[in-house]
RNA sequence: GGAGGGGUGGCCGAGCGGUCAAAGGCAGGGGACUGUAAAUCCCCCGGGCUCACGCCCUGCGCAGGUUCGAAUCCUGCCCCCUCCA
C-alpha cells in the first residue's frame, strides 16, 4: 500500500489532499499532531481510531505530537455537546494525563512520539496573548460552527469562554508548527481554525484529517465514557472479548476498518462467514493487540466455554462466608452482585439468579452453605461461594 | 434596569392544591427467543423495611410561608431564555 492510500484508509476527509501530497514529497518527517483532552481516566477504542492513524504516519517515518490538552480541558471543550461542559480541576487533569501516557504506547511508537502538554505554551501567553489571539477570529466565523450556531439560535446558553477552545487548540498547531492535524469528524471546525490561525501567523497551513467516530457497544451512539458504551484499552481480556462479542453485527465492520490492519480483501472474506465467527476474530485480534496472544487464546476459550457451552467458569471470583445458611437475598449482597436489597429482590424475582444451575425465585430461600455454590447473576456475572 | 417565559427523576418531557414517587419516551437492569448480535415480546427501574397487603424516608432550582394537605398557591433568593433599554 502506498503512502497516500495508507493515510486515506478509514479517513472521512482530508483537507487538502493536494497539500498533503506536496508535503509528503518534501521527504522530511512531517509533524503530525492530535490533541486529547484528559477528561476521562482511560482511553478506549474510540481513541484508538486516531492513535491508529497516528501510528500509520509513524510507520511512514513521520513524527507524532501527542498533545495532552491539560490547559484546554480546564476550559471544557463544548464540541458536539448541547450544553456547556463543566471544566475539570488541574488535579483531575494531571491524573488522567498520567494514564494516557502509559496507554498510548500500546499503539504508538515511543521513539517517534512526543507527548506534550499544551499548558506549557498557553499559560505563558498571558492575557495580552489571549486577546491577540481573539483578535484573529470573528464571532461570525465562530458561529459557523454547527453546535455553536444551533445553541445560539435555540437560545441555549453559549458562553464566551467556549470560543476560546477552538482558538487555543488552533494555537497548539501554530506553536507546534503542525503539518497535519488529526481529529474526529466532530473536530472538523477546530481543525480548520488551526489552519486559519497558522496562516495568520504566516505559517504553512496544516492538513486536516478527520476520522469517523467509532460507534459504541450500544451500536447507536459514539463511543464515550459518559454513555457507558465503551471498551477500554486496558479492559480485562475476558471482559474485552465479551464486550466485543456484544456489539451489533453491523458495526463490527467499522471496527475492522478503523481498528485493525486487515485488508479490504480480508474483510470481504469475513463478511462471507458466520457473523459470530467474524466477530470472534475481531475480539481475538483486539485482545491480542492490547494484551497478548496467550491472553487472547484464553479469553476466546473462556468465552466459548461459558457462553457457547454454558459451562460455569472455574475462575469465577470466590467468596468465603462463615454462615452455615444464608438467604438468596443476603447472598447477592455478600458477593456484591447488588448494591441494595431492592435491587437484589428485583433480580431474583425477575428470574436472574441461578444457583448450581437451578433458578431461585424466592428472595428468602434459605441456602445451605456446604461444598461450593455456583452463583450466576444475570447473563454474565458468576461467583463461587464456599463455607469459610 | 424594565416586561414576559422557564427551572420536574440519569436524560427528554407531562402534570399545575389531594387519587403524585410523579404520565409518556430514551437510557439502564432481569427474563423469553438467539449467536451474550439484531428484531420482537414480558417484567422491573429513588432509597429503606417486608413472602406479601403494605409501611417509612428522601424528592419536582434554593429558602421560607399559606393550607387538614403543595411539584402545583404566596414571598424572597439563585439560575436560564426572549424582547425592550
Amino acid at each position: 500500500m502506498d503512502e497516500i492510500s495508507l493515510i486515506k484508509r478509514g479517513a472521512v476527509e482530508i483537507i487538502e489532499e493536494e497539500e498533503l501530497r506536496e508535503k509528503l514529497k518534501e521527504g522530511r518527517p512531517l509533524r503530525v499532531k492530535a490533541g486529547f483532552d484528559p477528561t476521562a481516566p482511560d482511553l478506549h477504542l474510540g481513541h484508538v481510531v486516531l492513535l491508529q492513524k497516528l501510528r500509520h504516519f509513524q510507520d511512514l517515518g513521520h513524527e507524532v505530537f501527542f498533545v495532552i490538552g491539560d490547559f484546554t480541558a480546564t476550559i471544557g471543550d463544548p464540541t458536539g455537546r448541547d450544553k456547556t461542559r463543566p471544566p475539570l480541576s488541574k488535579e483531575e487533569v494531571l491524573e488522567n494525563a498520567k494514564t494516557y501516557e502509559r496507554q498510548i504506547f500500546k499503539v504508538l511508537l515511543e521513539e517517534r512520539t512526543k507527548v506534550v502538554f499544551n499548558s506549557r505554551w498557553i499559560e505563558p501567553l498571558g492575557t495580552r496573548g489571549i486577546i491577540n489571539l481573539c483578535a484573529k477570529y470573528t464571532v461570525a466565523r465562530m458561529l459557523e460552527r454547527e453546535d455553536f450556531n444551533k445553541r445560539f439560535k435555540e437560545g441555549i446558553p453559549l458562553y464566551i469562554h467556549e470560543f476560546l477552545y477552538p482558538l487555543l487548540q488552533g494555537y497548539d498547531s501554530v506553536y507546534l508548527r503542525a503539518d497535519v492535524e488529526l481529529g474526529g469528524t466532530d473536530q472538523k471546525f477546530n481543525l480548520l481554525v488551526g489552519r486559519d490561525l497558522q496562516r495568520e501567523f504566516n505559517l504553512e497551513p496544516q492538513v486536516c484529517i478527520t476520522m469517523p467516530l467509532l460507534v459504541g457497544i450500544d451500536g447507536k451512539r459514539k463511543m464515550s465514557k459518559s454513555f457507558k458504551n465503551y471498551i477500554g484499552i486496558e479492559e480485562e481480556p475476558k471482559v474485552m472479548f465479551s464486550k466485543v462479542m456484544a456489539i451489533p453485527d453491523e458495526v463490527m465492520w467499522d471496527y475492522f476498518e478503523l481498528l485493525t490492519d486487515y485488508t479490504q480483501g480480508e474483510i470481504e472474506r469475513l463478511k462471507s462467514i458466520h457473523p459470530m465467527d467474524a466477530k470472534k476474530e475481531l475480539a481475538f485480534y483486539l485482545v491480542k493487540r492490547f494484551h497478548s496472544l496467550k491472553e487472547a487464546k484464553e479469553a476466546k476459550e473462556w468465552w466459548e466455554r461459558t457462553f457457547s457451552k454454558g459451562e460455569f467458569p472455574e475462575d469465577a471470583p470466590t467468596f468465603y462466608l462463615k454462615e452455615d445458611r444464608i438467604t438468596a437475598l443476603e447472598l447477592l449482597l455478600k458477593v456484591k452482585a447488588c448494591s441494595s436489597k431492592n435491587e437484589a429482590r428485583r433480580i431474583i424475582k425477575g428470574g436472574g439468579l441461578r444457583i448450581n444451575g437451578e433458578r431461585v425465585l424466592e428472595p428468602t430461600k434459605e441456602l445451605e452453605l456446604k461444598g461450593e455454590l455456583r452463583v450466576k447473576v444475570g447473563k454474565k456475572r458468576f461467583f463461587k461461594v464456599v463455607k469459610a
